[in-house]
RNA sequence: GCGGUAGUGGUGAAGUGGUUAACACACCGGAUUGUGGCUCCGGCACGCGUGGGUUCGACCCCCACCUACCGCCCCA
């Protein structure tokens, strides 16, 4: 194979891509009745929108950033989230000014791009639908956030869902408790795997969420980050739960939960799911949270923000492994069987006409035989063929046939130009 | 980035150092001068991921690379 796509990436042919337009169609109708509006901004960005806003150590900065410079040696990276760029735009095309509602709600769908390893259901362009939600810290909005995500999983009919739920505190609630668990951490540092050790000083978080067995046990006992909470960040956390408790929404509190980001605080949540896809493992499909100071980082005024992100490709693998399709099964109305070269423009009027009465209709573009056309014809699942020869052109008709039970007449074309509906009618009333 | 497994036609695959690379499905054509099924007949790999090497001879052995899948890392 002389050409094949780049490492990573992948096509989706017709049958993948009506089930990704299902997808797409019926997550805009959720974020219609949300009032999220869409926003599409570029696949690339200047390196520093993501290298500010992830944080300098996180994985996706040192090892997983697909970035180039461009010829004029600017340093590019195509976009491995979604957040940074929209708070970018936010705060470049001033959405924050006072005629602008608050809280501003957003949604974009779109590829995304890390360089990392392929597996499925992890490609270096891999494709996302989030929200973001802009201009208020209540704790109400960041639960319209979560109910969004799960409106949005189940409004493809997933049901099998896991809300996992933490928070990071505010500041101040993360800088005691980072030194309460460097402080727990440190006795134990020779223990740690390499990995760990690294991240002790650097983002001891991190720690937390190694999957490294010994760590775990060692993190076991580490101080919580819920005793390490302020007041307001407590009082923020317990709200968020009451809501979703109001709401009847189970959830699951994990305070080892952290973010490979760094723009994270508050509020931070995943949904999960525990199909076959991924071998009932739990796995995240959709990830949030609350980001407080990103706007400011980006040069913007202090405005708090709220949104997740969710990964179609997981979202897709789920709906094949549940065997849910959401393909509507748009059969084709009318095949129309020419006969003999003469008929050629009189199929293509046939067919033209059918469409534009708002039927869809196909025929034979490569000369073959009637009985290869009728062939074609039952392969296309059709409900009517309508033949068409010599004969029928003289006699300005053509014969519809009912596919499933195999009845025949002959339709002046005139009536099929006019209103094949009629015509459909005049075959069933044959039939009896 | 590290480790493992694999790579034969449109698809599923057999083959395993030595004649024309099984078989099946799909597809195309014919038997059937204008009607979907079945049956029968016929066609269908410029050649076994790519490039080197070993050998009298390689799809089969060796090396490198590419790609896919799985695990690690991390994440959507």
């Amino acid at each position: 194979m002389k050409y094949q796509r780049p490492k990573g990436t992948a096509d989706i042919l017709p049958n993948e891509a009506t089930q990704w337009a299902a997808v797409e169609s019926l997550a805009r109708e959720v974020f219609k009745k949300y009032r999220y509006q869409e926003m599409r901004t570029p696949m690339f960005e200047s390196f520093d929108v993501f290298s500010r806003t992830s944080g300098e150590t996180s994985d996706i900065v040192t090892k997983e950033m697909y970035d180039f410079f461009d010829k004029g040696n600017r340093h590019i990276t195509l976009r491995p989230e979604g957040t940074a760029g929209i708070v970018r735009a936010y705060v470049e095309n001033k959405l924050y000014g006072p005629e602008i509602q608050k809280p501003f709600k957003t949604f974009y769908m779109g590829p995304m791009f890390r360089y990392e390893r392929p597996q499925s259901g992890r490609l270096r362009q891999f494709h996302q639908i989030g929200v973001e939600a802009f201009g208020s810290d209540s704790p109400a909005l960041d639960v319209e956030v979560v109910t969004l995500a799960m409106a949005l999983l189940q409004s493809v009919g997933l049901n099998s869902l896991k809300l996992s739920l933490n928070t990071l505190g505010d500041n101040e609630s993360r800088q005691n408790y980072r030194q309460a668990l460097i402080a727990y951490l440190e006795p134990h540092e020779a223990e740690l795997s390499a990995d760990s050790k690294e991240r002790l000083h650097k983002n001891p978080l991190r720690v937390l969420d190694s999957k490294d067995a010994n760590d775990q046990k060692i993190v076991a006992d580490a101080p919580s980050i819920l005793d390490y909470l302020t007041p307001a960040a407590t009082e923020h956390f317990t709200q968020v739960k009451e809501y979703l408790d109001a709401l009847n929404i189970p959830y699951e509190v994990d305070s080892n939960m952290v973010r490979g980001l760094d723009y994270y605080n508050h509020t931070i949540f995943e949904v999960m799911s525990d199909s076959k896809a991924f071998g009932g493992k739990w796995t995240t499909v959709c990830a949030g949270g609350r980001y407080n100071g990103l706007v400011e980082q980006l040069g913007g005024p202090e405005t708090p923000g709220v949104g997740f992100g969710l990964g179609v490709e997981r979202l897709l693998l789920i709906l094949a492994a549940e065997g849910i399709d959401l393909n509507e099964q748009h059969d084709l109305d009318v095949y129309v069987v020419g006969i003999g070269a003469e008929t050629n423009a009189a199929s293509l009027k046939l067919v033209q006409a059918l469409r534009q009465q708002g039927f869809s209709a196909d025929r034979d573009y490569l000369d073959k035989k009637p009985k290869g056309q009728f062939k074609a014809a039952s392969k296309a699942n059709a409900a009517y063929t309508l033949t068409i020869g010599q004969e029928e052109l003289e006699q300005h008709k053509a014969n519809l046939k009912n596919m499933a039970n195999g009845h025949q007449e002959a339709i002046d074309l005139e009536q099929i130009y006019t209103d094949f509906g009629q015509a459909e009618a005049i075959l069933a009333e044959k039939e009896n």
